[in-house]
DNA sequence: TAATTATATTTCGAATTCGAAATAATTACA
DNA sequence: TGTAATTATTTCGAATTCGAAATATAATTA
């Protein structure tokens, strides 16, 4: 059959998924990039600019404007590191993770809804399938 | 587990290919959005704006856009519909479909080599799964 | 046929995204 | 120790993206 129908599919899948996320989140006043590295904090309690970036997808370039809209918000703090001055720490606020307490298990059962048209076997097949992906698309 | 394994995997294997593909068509000094252009109308011959955009991701209000610039690269033409006059249709030159000869295979076989990580059974269900998110996702 | 509704496309303004280069601090190592 | 290489982060400028509203034409309906 066609050679690129599963490519054709994930695109799909991942834009389709995403502006369900984008949309839910949207309702915060949040958009995707700024809900991962709240996310990403919401779990770690602190993180360099750095390590924020190793969890998300966001690229450095971008971060930068991504982090000064969330301090502008309010809901992080983002302090130079004591022992390595080049890094910045960053963390919740109070009021980010209220926003955080409140939003997360939201998006979480939003996201659940949809995922659970998979059967738990399916669902286990498709995270192999696409972390092989993900691996297999960075040796290029 | 992690409820939300899902969907980070989903979201880490289409970044990574997105960008493999981004990197691969950038040589060709197109982006994503271009090439979606392109390939919608080399497997179609003739298509109307809105032809295309039910083809592709893109949103109208960004096709213009990226329609413009194909024109102005000299990979696409642009008429007025005789019947509808609203309708723009859209077809590649013969520099675009020279170049659409030239990339289309090393595209293709560029998203192959990657995706061949997977056994085709693998990919069979990935691809079922793909569509079930996809719908699953626009019933929200 | 006039008025209403629907469809195709563009415009607008603003936000986001990106890669490449710059800056600043740290580490390696000659 | 001094210099080079590496790492963390930002800046810059330009391109892209988006949703909402506007425009223009076509189809429907009263």
């Amino acid at each position: 059959m066609n050679e690129l129908k599963t490519i054709t599919v994930l695109f799909r899948a991942y834009n389709s998924l995403e502006k369900a996320v984008r949309d839910d989140i949207a309702k915060y006043g949040l958009n995707t990039s700024e809900f991962g590295v709240l996310e990403a904090l919401y779990h770690k309690e602190k993180l360099s600019v750095k390590g924020v970036i190793d969890k998300v997808l966001t690229p450095n370039s971008s971060m930068s404007y991504v982090i000064e809209n969330l301090v502008n918000k309010g809901y992080i703090i983002k302090k130079q590191s004591e022992k390595d001055k080049r890094s910045y720490v960053l963390e919740l606020t109070l009021v980010g993770r209220n926003l955080m307490d409140e939003i997360f298990p939201l998006h979480k059962q939003n996201i659940r809804d949809i995922l659970n048209v998979l059967d738990k076997e399916e669902e286990v097949v498709l995270q192999k399938a696409l972390v092989k992906i993900g691996k297999s698309s960075l040796r290029k």
